[in-house]
DNA sequence: AGAACGTCTCGGCCGC
DNA sequence: TGCGGCCGAGACGTTC
């Protein structure tokens, strides 16, 4: 579920919520959540006593800076995070839980056990997995259309697969890529290397637009996705070709055609998403 | 029944 | 031959 716009929403609704919280103690019921350290019982005991600072996100990963560690969690599918009252029922699928000295907790919850967390200590974190490989940031300065060229040059690589790298860019899925592409009006199968120096001045203008409008509208919610305070966010309202399969191109009313591109299902106006001369031609 | 908003690994193919 | 680049398939639980 959650991209980039997910992941800036559910950490400006933690931030507001559990920042400044010092852990009495964790809970680990599904140890395949925590990949480091390996012992989720270690995992715990060094968490004790620490405070949350601040939480930042780096493509899609959050970070909850502690006192002397991080850690680095990515939600995959369907994770989710909540504040709670200990004496709140625990819901099903409810995987870790963090016991603050306040009485609420913070619980994780992942239906489909995808997600992951590692306790890194401070200052290592971007040092090795799962952060070392990050591209570029698509709402920081960084992220230019020179940037972005550089990453796509000499690429024969289809445009939606590399999109999705997140050692290219980092934070982009499945469900802004196509937007991203259906307004930029490019065709998800075009060689990476082969844009032109407009085109690329396009993709690069509209990864940042969309990514903007979607955090401004806190996220799509298309199937299951709510932020840390269990709101939905509205920019699926706002989708122009995900999901739309035979219904009419916004555009110009072409039926919306669904295909399959490494592996993920992708939706684009086949009239204003040519494939161009060559198609996946260089 | 098939697909799901994300990675990750494996094996195979191609071309230098 | 060897190696990197690239690709698709399959895997990871579960839900609808």
């Amino acid at each position: 579920m959650p991209e980039l716009p997910e992941v800036e929403t559910v950490k400006r609704t933690l931030n507001a919520l559990v920042a400044g919280k010092e852990i009495r103690s964790v809970t680990v019921s599904l140890p395949r959540i925590v990949r480091r350290p390996e012992d989720p019982l270690l995992f715990a005991a060094l968490l004790e006593g620490q405070t949350i600072g601040s939480i930042e996100r780096s493509g899609k990963f959050l970070r909850f800076n502690l006192d002397g560690w991080v850690i680095v969690s990515h939600l995959r599918m369907e994770g989710r995070y909540g504040l709670y009252d200990s004496a709140d029922p625990v819901e099903k699928h409810t995987h870790v839980i963090f016991h603050f000295t306040d009485g609420t907790e913070l619980r994780y919850r992942d239906v489909r056990q995808f997600g992951t967390m590692d306790l890194l200590p401070s200052g290592e974190e971007f040092a090795g997995a799962p952060l070392h490989k990050l591209g570029l940031e698509p709402l920081a300065p960084e992220f230019t259309a020179e940037a972005l060229g550089k990453k796509l040059a000499g690429k024969k690589t289809r445009l939606k697969t590399v999109l999705l790298n997140q050692e290219v860019v980092a934070g982009i899925g499945n469900i802004y890529v196509d937007e991203t592409l259906f307004r930029a009006k490019l065709h998800p199968e075009r060689a990476a290397g082969s844009l032109k120096p407009d085109e690329l001045e396009r993709l690069h203008r509209c990864i940042v637009d969309i990514l903007t409008e979607a955090v401004a509208a806190g996220g799509s919610s298309v199937k299951s996705y709510v932020n840390g305070q269990g709101e939905s966010g509205s920019f699926q309202d706002q989708h122009r070709i995900y999901g739309r399969k035979g219904q009419p191109c916004h555009d110009c009313g072409t039926p919306i055609e669904r295909i399959v591109v490494g592996g993920r299902g992708t939706h684009y106006c086949p009239q204003c998403q040519p494939a161009g001369q060559g198609g996946t031609e260089a």
